[in-house]
DNA sequence: GTCTATATCGGGATAGAC
DNA sequence: GTCTATCCCGATATAGAC
């Protein structure tokens, strides 16, 4: 009496795998789903029957995204140095969005309307965020750095903060590789690490409040 | 013996005019050329006889955008503040293209492609960055800043990527009014000429140092 | 439930008549 | 310089085979 058949969910990652490749070669706009259904040989009224729509198909790569990034948030979770496991941390997703580079810049365009189911900043997205800055506490929490109690409840977001303007950087990167997306991220965090040690000491006060007020805009 | 009409550039400046009011409505994926033909009064061949594709549109907008802008820099450059003459010149920015933010927003999906014309920080826009870059120099000249010789001669580009960091945070800001954009543009340059009196001192060339680092792997 | 075939619509772009 | 007609293609809906 099982409603279900056994080809459905291979079919399904079949044109998944088909959409995510395309996407890779040719961008969002560039691949049609006459190519998608192609390439995943089925036929396109096959291809719209598991994704209702092209949008759809992004979503499943944001869902399959979240559940492919935790354990290799996890795995980045080792050292003692703070350093050490920002970069792992930020590199994992570097490393694992690569083929995606260009797709995603694409849907960067999408970005500005909150509304819009493939905005990289919108809801489907904000489990990913949410883990990403648990993550954050977590390193701090397990490399035993001290952080001064004005900032501690806000450190991990501005850490997300810096994250994302460097994976924006990084996705608009032209160089061989993101070669220089990668090595600012090997700068720029000696730089970070450097300022939070130097925020926690207490004539730093007046600093600290500068840039909460800052944190506290970008929140608002 | 005149080869040109005199009707051309009026017809050419009301199919601009319509295009830009349609990108603004519907952004620019959104709005179709027999749209644009449509409000502008003419036919789908002839917009494609003034303009040869959608994409040369927004070129002509980059282009328009460069001329309007030049003159509202200008103006911005007066006062003795620093702080003051930086919130002028980047606010001309925002006022300027409070109306096409969305549709700006968009054109960021072409971003990733540096070959894409599209792309807000190609070629057809480079014009624009120098002048810009330009006008940071002599904001930083008129207002008397003292600046270490070793960060002079990239200052003016630093700036400038502040810049376009509050731009970008703009343009994906959905607060009403972009005001929380507003406000950081405000706070942040509280804190952005602080630092930059700050690394005037002496005894900061271990800190200008790592930052010239970062400049160096950005422009690279 | 799984899949094919086909029809319709709307979008970018072009050819060629006037 | 301007228009009409047309091409090609992606999105979408649906009829119906297995």
């Amino acid at each position: 009496m099982s409603k279900l058949s056994r080809k459905g969910p291979e079919t399904l990652e079949k044109i998944l795998e088909a959409a995510l490749d395309l996407f890779r070669e040719k961008g969002f706009e560039g691949a049609s789903m006459r190519d998608i259904a192609n390439r995943a040989e089925v036929s396109t009224g096959l291809a719209y029957y598991y994704f209702n729509s092209k949008d759809a198909i992004v979503l499943a790569f944001y869902d399959r995204a979240y559940r492919d990034l935790l354990p290799k948030l996890e795995e980045a979770q080792t050292g003692k140095k703070l350093a050490e496991r920002l970069e792992r941390l930020i590199a994992a997703k570097f490393e694992y969005f690569a083929p995606n580079r260009r797709f995603l810049g694409a849907l960067m365009g999408h970005a500005a309307d909150p509304a819009s189911p493939l905005s990289p900043f919108g809801e489907p997205s904000r489990k990913i965020r949410d883990a990403e800055i648990e993550h954050f506490a977590r390193a701090l929490r397990e490399t035993q750095t001290s952080v001064a109690a004005d900032l501690e409840p806000h450190l991990p977001k501005l850490l997300w903060m810096y994250q994302m303007s460097l994976i924006l950087f990084w996705m608009y990167d032209a160089s061989e590789n993101q070669a220089r997306a990668t090595r600012l991220l090997t700068a720029s965090l000696r730089m970070a690490v450097m300022l939070i040690r130097l925020a926690a000491l207490p004539l730093m006060k007046p600093a600290r409040k500068v840039v909460l007020e800052l944190v506290e805009i970008v929140e608002s």
